[in-house]
DNA sequence: TAACTGCTTTAAAACGTTTTGTCACTATGC
DNA sequence: GCATAGTGACAAAACGTTTTAAAGCAGTTA
């Protein structure tokens, strides 16, 4: 029925593994035996089974890709950089949710690792201890893609979140004292473990006193953001600026206040954390701190290709440049 | 090293068949026997090796998923159901993008049949006809998403975009004669056969006469959008409503009407295509044909795996329920 | 001419499952 | 007590490659 690589040798009179050492490339095959087997290949429309070569060699050409939600604009982004790269250095990738729920996250692992994955590119907004165990214990490596182990004994690709939520409060607070931060989850890592920090930081630096209703946290979609502006602004006790958590949030408070009839930046300032092309698809267009989202799945990948060849890695951890994209949602 | 099948036979002093059978949920074992065969399982950290046992089944549980851009909210919503499903039917999906070139498409999709999968779901802007034959040769079941193949011989699931496009028109025309089109890619089948000739009818019902400068083609981005709406105001003869290609273009044509200071709904409507949640993410809020990504992806994959079990299929070219949201952007 | 060298090529084992044909055993009916 | 089903389990082949050890071969060298 279908071609095999046993029927080619058998057109071409010679051995299965000519025909494989001409399929992969290998230099020791006399010129005039390669163009033979080339072209029988050709005549027969012989197509390689992957799933042989893998059984075979142990080696599938696959990684696995467990994300939260691929149709979160974040994911979507770290997904395109993670599968530039993979098909780059010839990998296909198995991409999963998991919905950021732990039972999943371990179900989709070990599934992953069933299918012979040569490696994997996880991100969780929280790698629990179980997760970790998983991890450690896999016989592939694993690279973390904007995504914190807090023991920073596996291989990860981030920003400096502290630093750069860090820079963000300041500038804000340069001309303000009534500064609200719109945080996401709190079970992700990156907002209790920085991103807050950063906001408690930046306000002692300042000998400012914190207010714990300027943190509003678990904002996880635009809606939640506009009715917790909305309730922020009908406290009678309104912050003249706002960080935002991600440009979904941000676009929430900024709509937020316009149906309030505050202007941005003129009556409030906002700074967002991100930076997807919807922060320039607003009005005013927003300022954020730039994630490289393409880049950190782009970096991670990479990571990982190196880690499946077992070559020499400087370090697991890696922590890419951010900076501070100015628009019209600061006086700048 | 790795714990086979083998290894668990031995064990538990029964054949490697009947551990196979426990495994796969085989009714023709002694409650005792697996009961028995589960325990070394456990002991032994079993993991069987899917890609064995693709190799001696002869399916890999695993569908090859071909995207223009998983960076694009569009196509990672129609993701999104087409994983959700799989996972209830057990597939893993293995993703790849086109950045809808040709090439790239039929080099993937070859690349996915070599890795044996069960099926794929295939996404394209424009089903081109050697892109059509390769999937009308092929070994597994192939079904479109969001995608139109113009001889209806592959399995497909859209909507009724003629209808759909044609209503908004006619919602438009109610109160305007100088309608623009702001349209997404001419080689984009949805729009080269569907929505522009929808225009065409719309207007032709009206007995209005089209004005060839109010259907601007190829607009692919927010930037290209205001720029193109800018270019309308400037020619003096501006259009008072406009009819989006997608939601991201719809933002656009707000936002550049904001910008010269022309009032939405009041001085100019506007209705989108599409329904992301960008729609709701805009002032004013955008009325919108909804396009079911989500279901639509859901559908196809769920039209695919009856396919890939060769069950009957009624129609193999499905056609979801379509509506207009009403919202802000437009007088109602 | 015989031994040696270095390049090609081969035959066969291995990879870890599923599946098929067959056999052994138990219970049933007469 | 004997043939008859019907279960439950087994042994071995098959799936389509890669890989390894060994052999073949042509050209050198002494």
């Amino acid at each position: 029925m279908t071609v095999t690589i046993y029927d080619v040798a058998r057109e071409a009179n010679v051995s299965m593994a000519t025909v494989s050492r001409v399929v992969n490339g290998n230099q020791n095959v006399k010129p005039a035996t390669r163009k033979k087997v080339l072209e029988v290949i050709k005549r027969l429309g012989y197509r390689p089974n992957a799933v042989a070569r893998g059984l075979a060699s142990k080696k599938t050409t696959t990684v696995g890709v467990i994300i939260p939600d691929i149709s979160s604009n974040v994911y979507a982004e770290l997904t395109r950089g993670i599968e530039d790269i993979a098909t780059m250095y010839n990998y296909n990738i198995i991409l999963a949710n998991s919905d950021q729920n732990e039972d999943k996250e371990l179900q989709l692992f070990d599934t992953m690792l069933g299918k012979q994955v040569d490696g994997v590119v996880l991100m969780s907004d929280e790698v629990t201890p179980a997760l970790h165990d998983a991890i450690e214990a896999s016989p592939v490596p694993v690279v973390l893609a904007g995504s914190i182990d807090e023991s920073h004994t596996i291989a990860s690709v981030n920003i400096d979140y502290f630093a750069a939520a860090y820079e963000a409060l300041s500038h804000l607070l340069k001309r303000h004292n009534k500064v609200a931060f719109i945080s996401g989850p709190e079970n992700y890592t990156v907002n209790s473990g920085y991103k807050i920090p950063a906001y408690q930081k930046a306000l002692q630096e300042k000998n400012m006193e914190i207010n714990e209703h300027y943190i509003i946290k678990n904002i996880v979609n635009y809606d939640e953001s506009v009715q917790a502006v909305n309730e922020l602004i009908n406290s009678g006790n309104a912050p003249t600026a706002y960080f935002a958590g991600n440009d979904e949030i941000a676009l929430g408070i900024v709509h937020a206040l316009y149906d309030n009839n505050l202007q941005v930046p003129t009556d409030v300032e906002v700074i967002s954390f991100e930076d997807t092309k919807l922060a320039r698809m607003v009005r005013p267009q927003l300022t954020s701190v730039v994630l490289p989202l393409y880049d950190i799945g782009a970096v991670a990948m990479r990571l990982l290709t190196k880690l499946i060849n077992k070559e020499d890695v400087e370090e697991l951890t890696v922590v890419l440049p951010h900076r501070i994209e100015e628009r019209d949602s600061t006086k700048g």
